[in-house]
DNA sequence: GCCAACGTTGGC
DNA sequence: GCCAACGTTGGC
């Protein structure tokens, strides 16, 4: 099986793709995703997967870099902590309802891929982040992601 | 299981 | 800060 490809939204107040390379070989866990559509992907999800780092709600938002997943979907224990902004009343420990993977910086681009050129690339206009800019996680196809890195 | 109300996201 | 899009909730 060949790896897959996806994108990952993030708001660089919250964490961005700097924060991420920060972390080092340790990587990060990419928690608090409480959509059913992007938990599903996320359980898609195989390690050595490749994906693109999206700043959303900021000034420009863009694709920043790439990302690599080095531990497929695991419980979102936070669900289970009342105090964590990511609780979930209806998760119990027998039944987490959230996942979550752990990813690790793998590149940054010297130019990001604003959305304004997403937007006015038709090979790209079937993207999901075109198509339905809420979706949190999103699978992209070989051939956008070709086209992508042809574009930085 | 329908659907109105409501909350959230995110570009602009 | 506005507002369109859309997911979720809950009454019936």
């Amino acid at each position: 099986m060949s790896l897959s490809i996806w994108l990952l939204k993030t708001e660089p107040n919250e964490f961005s793709i700097d924060d991420l390379k920060a972390k080092g070989a340790h990587g990060e866990p990419w928690d608090g995703i409480r959509n059913y559509q992007a938990r599903n992907f996320l359980r898609d999800m195989k390690e050595g997967d490749l994906a693109f780092i999206y700043h959303s709600a900021c000034e420009t938002p863009a694709i920043v870099g790439l990302a690599t997943i080095i531990r497929s979907a695991y419980p979102d224990q936070n669900a289970l902590k009342p105090t964590s902004k990511y609780f979930d009343e209806k998760s119990t420990p027998d039944n987490i309802r959230w996942s979550m993977v752990d990813i690790q910086f793998k590149q940054k681009f010297a130019n990001p891929l604003t959305l304004k050129q997403i937007k006015s690339d038709p090979a790209l206009a079937d993207m999901k982040l075109v198509k339905s800019s809420r979706l949190s996680v999103s699978p992209v196809s070989a051939f956008e992601y070709e086209h992508i890195l042809g574009l930085i």
